[in-house]
DNA sequence: CACGCTTGATTGAATATTCAACAAAATTCC
DNA sequence: GGAATTTTGTTGAATATTCAATCAAGCGTG
């Protein structure tokens, strides 16, 4: 039996903060979202990478990977975007079990509003209220993280 | 209607890495004590949380608090946790609507066993991965971020 | 004291997410 | 070529979370 390695007084402090924090910003991140516009991050998030993509339009498999979601959390979500008129499936011709998830001209301009109230809470609530470097730090810490969660799988 | 202020090229790397990041490793946590214990990370907080509270107790309103969540989900969170053995209600002299959660035997020692691990995997994908200095600045970081947010309700 | 107002906590229905099972098409391998 | 395996995507049931309504108790004020 192995001992077990605990954190020390100031890590456990830090990482502390950070889970609090984290969970505290994406509650407000979410209420905002669905408040002034009636998304979730994730499905915000499922717009802007389709809006990013060539033809506004990817693969469930690739959108679910971008989008840290699973296949079945994106394939229900993506139907309730659907029924809002904000994206639309239509199958791949090249392999025929795919199916592109693409952005409508109204989902476009949807998040083309939604985008403008969410940057301005993320400003708000996370870039303005911390120091440069440490948002530099943040993101270098949270690449090495994903990378690490990526490669143990 | 005021113009909207964009993220410069590095702001958004950095927020992108950060929310990346930050799902991804949620994600892969959640997974782990779920595997191995049973438990979610909202679930394991209000265990740790009582854990730390004087006799190993706490009202709900202010666990809901420090625990950050709403209240109808620690009511329903806790009354599973009570299935299981591990934490108990009774009710508040003093204040004749209080309840407290309290943390039985069998939480208590249930905890130090997924402790453990938890922290085992804390460190192996967060506080190992990441530069020390970085490790401080997220700490500042998201202490700010979370006093931002109490701030503004 | 009694009226309105706030706080503490729970409930059940609506909604969202996970989980396991499935079907269909593609790929591998002999 | 074709059986076995993998990949893609969906489905429905089980589970968890949110949301709005409710109830009971405390508090303040005229």
């Amino acid at each position: 039996m192995t001992e077990p390695r605990w954190l020390d007084a100031v890590q456990q402090r830090d990482w502390r903060a950070y889970v609090e924090g984290s969970v505290r910003l994406a509650d407000l991140l979410d209420r905002d979202l669905k408040s002034k516009h009636g998304l979730t991050m994730a499905e915000y998030e499922i717009l802007v990478r389709l809006s990013e993509a060539p033809e506004r339009r990817l693969r469930m498999a690739e959108l679910a990977d971008i989008a840290s979601q699973s296949r079945s959390r994106l394939s229900h979500t993506v139907s309730r975007l659907e029924c809002k008129g904000l994206v639309a499936r239509n199958n791949c011709g090249a392999d025929k079990r795919g199916v592109f998830a693409e952005l409508t001209e109204d989902g476009f301009a949807f998040l083309s509003k939604a985008a403008v109230d969410h940057v301005a809470t993320v400003r708000d609530f996370f870039v303005d209220v911390i120091d440069p470097d440490d948002l530099r730090a943040i993101g270098r810490a949270f690449t090495a993280i994903a990378d690490q969660v990526a490669k143990a799988r």
